[in-house]
DNA sequence: GCCAACGTTGGC
DNA sequence: GCCAACGTTGGC
């Protein structure tokens, strides 16, 4: 049963561009463990994903991606030196997961949060609420139709 | 850069 | 197990 997903990135990080040029990335470096779980329990292969870009002017759903590997253990976590390193993950017993996502669209546009927010059948969207941290969110395939089509008319904006 | 909201840590 | 302190996220 395909799902879907809002994934956030901060443009400074990586956007949906590089991930257009690479054609699939690995999402490491998740550390939360609500968002971790959905990587290692629920991501299959071919779910759908909206790139949602965070802390951007504005912020918002740059494009398309998918899920091309399902949850497996996050290697940075066990590079030493490195950022995303953590003592407490082991190789026996990870405790942290990331995904693999492949490139799908680039909308001509930025659909921005504000949009998300004033559009009919998407106020239940995790984003558009105060406070929504979470990194990684479920969504509907009703919401994830709806961004879709808001993303492809971008020349009404 | 500010700061509200949130998740995590750690003292008790 | 409570909860204050702290660090981080992310909109603005």
């Amino acid at each position: 049963m395909k799902k879907y997903w809002l994934m956030k990135c901060e443009p400074e990080a990586y956007t949906i561009e590089r991930l257009a040029r690479d054609g699939k990335t690995g999402w490491e470096g998740v550390r939360n463990y609500q968002a971790r779980n959905f990587m290692r329990d629920e991501m299959t292969p071919g779910d759908g994903v909206l790139f949602y870009a965070s802390n951007a002017a504005p912020s918002g759903v740059t494009g398309l991606a998918d899920i091309v590997t399902g949850g497996y253990p996050d290697p940075f976590a066990f590079k030493q030196g490195h950022a995303y390193f953590d003592e407490a993950s082991r190789k026996d017993a990870p405790t942290w997961y990331t995904v693999d996502v492949g490139y799908v669209d680039t909308f001509p546009a930025i659909v921005p949060l504000q949009a998300l927010k004033s559009t009919k059948g998407l106020e239940d969207m995790m984003v558009t609420k105060k406070g929504s941290r979470l990194s990684i969110q479920p969504v509907t395939k009703a919401e994830f139709d709806i961004v879709c089509r808001l993303g492809r008319t971008a020349s009404l904006r």
